[in-house]
DNA sequence: GTGATATATGAGCACTTGTTCATATATTTC
DNA sequence: GAAATATATGAACAAGTGCTCATATATCAC
């Protein structure tokens, strides 16, 4: 027919049952959003690299720029990102500043993953 | 001085030693790629949405439709992403098709980024 | 076959994102 | 204090992304 677009489908054929079900249990808007934050920040080449890096040994912003051969501007802004999202922190010596990753879970999550696609070849 | 903009730190500030050893052991850009195309797979409201559904039921792209309160199309639309990325299998009934979790990796990755999230509340 | 319906897909558009460049801030050295 | 240097940050711009709308495909019922 297409006169008009059709926005959901007929009743007969969702399975009430299940979306209710599952409606009941889906976490609150702030979870998910959260949890998709965290995700997107593992979600980008040039941070994945920094996080392998990092979990690798700690290191300085210089290190990381040298190690990747990209401005050291664009390693920061990146960092930041990563701060943000809480995947790394730092501390200061003197001019430099220092990068390793936050926790144990951000290397298991890391190391999932990673599983993941090794298997997959 | 700022006459013309700094590329790369100084020498002296770089920790060579430590730049070299992470470099030698650098995955390759193709694991890289595919790590980052993984974790943005994940980096999405309505994607995280659609794998949390689906972790807690089959459903087909109505029942997720009306679930999530979108156009089938959207839907339809994620879904590619999360198939392409493998983070979802399908099986089709006639006119309607099923989707599932891929594997039990996607669940720990999951599950992992959840139980991340859900201690620093 | 036709009509209805579930899903898929391509184009278009607004919004987001990553990099670059210029500049700012902080710390050390003189 | 001034100069040098490590890092941070804001603006600008190109590239990417998610939704909408129109349309296509596939399957079922007749």
């Amino acid at each position: 027919m297409s006169k008009n677009q059709i926005d959901r489908c007929e009743r007969n054929v969702i399975h009430q049952n299940i979306v209710d079900a599952v409606s009941g249990r889906m976490p609150d808007d702030t979870m998910i959003y959260n949890l998709a934050e965290f995700f997107k920040a593992f979600g980008d080449l040039t941070r994945i690299r920094i996080l392998w890096a990092l979990s690798e040994s700690e290191m300085c912003v210089c290190d990381i720029s040298a190690l990747l051969n990209m401005t050291p501007s664009s390693i920061s802004h990146q960092l930041r990102v990563l701060k943000q999202a809480r995947l790394v922190k730092f501390r200061k010596a003197g001019k430099v500043v220092y990068y390793h990753l936050d926790d144990i879970h951000i290397r298991q999550v890391f190391d999932q993953g990673w599983q993941h696609i090794k298997e997959r070849q």
